[in-house]
DNA sequence: TTATCATATGCTAACATGAGCATATAAACA
DNA sequence: TGTTTATATGCTCATGTTAGCATATGATAA
């Protein structure tokens, strides 16, 4: 009698593993962040996040080809908000984690705050 | 009155990311997932993946340095099995999410099964 | 000790990725 | 129309990743 185990075909395991791809950048994680807490522009986004208006514009590129945002062009600025709920779920869960694995790090006391403002404009 | 946005720093974005990574490629995933399953040696898992010897013992490399995976040396094997409840949450959280991306594009009626079972022997 | 089996590691080639500069496009305004 | 503003894209450099071959290590068996 021989156990059995089953294999997660190879088109799931892909697409899963792009899904991680996606989130396997601090930037577009940032901006996954920001885009959770508002519909932004690509101004806005730039300067939340410090970098060059290309960078930001690239990234933006990955995440709309992988249709986690939409776009909409308001006057001269276009704006982005998130188009998939279910990997804002799965970006808390990964961040939740974090928590945890930082907290435990920083088990000695020394522990900084998850988050920190900016100002918007 | 300006709104503000919450910025996550620069060192859980980071760790985030890197957690992402591990769970980027199809390879490892698939190793995780036939790790939740049951305790196995690398032999096991070269012939479940069907890939070198080799692949296989970089990906656990890699697994190990994440500290996702623990192993034990009983005779001439190495047994793996996993060491982080939180991670297989997180993957788990993502196969979710791919199974709803699949199902909506596989709308017209032949979907295949997640699945498919091998022969551990 | 030597041979053998199981696993790990060094190396390399092919390929992907991230960031930023320079430039193109597209809308709005004068 | 021409100019300005906002965003997108092409290109490139530096860096990272994957997989596999060859080989090293480590444990067991003879």
């Amino acid at each position: 009698m021989s156990e059995s185990l089953k294999l997660i075909h190879q088109a799931k395991l892909d697409e899963a593993a792009k899904i991680a791809k996606v989130l396997a950048s601090p930037t577009r994680i940032q901006i996954l962040n920001l885009l959770e807490q508002d519909r932004l522009n690509v101004g806005e986004l730039v300067s939340a996040l410090g970098s060059e208006q290309s960078t930001v514009s690239h990234q933006l590129q990955k995440l709309r080809a992988y249709q986690l945002i939409s776009q909409e062009r308001i006057g001269k600025s276009v704006y982005y908000e998130l188009d998939d709920p279910h990997i804002v779920d799965t970006l808390n869960q990964l961040l939740g984690h974090v928590d945890h694995l930082l907290l435990g790090e920083d088990h000695a006391g020394k522990h900084v705050s998850d988050c920190f403002d900016i100002n918007k404009d």
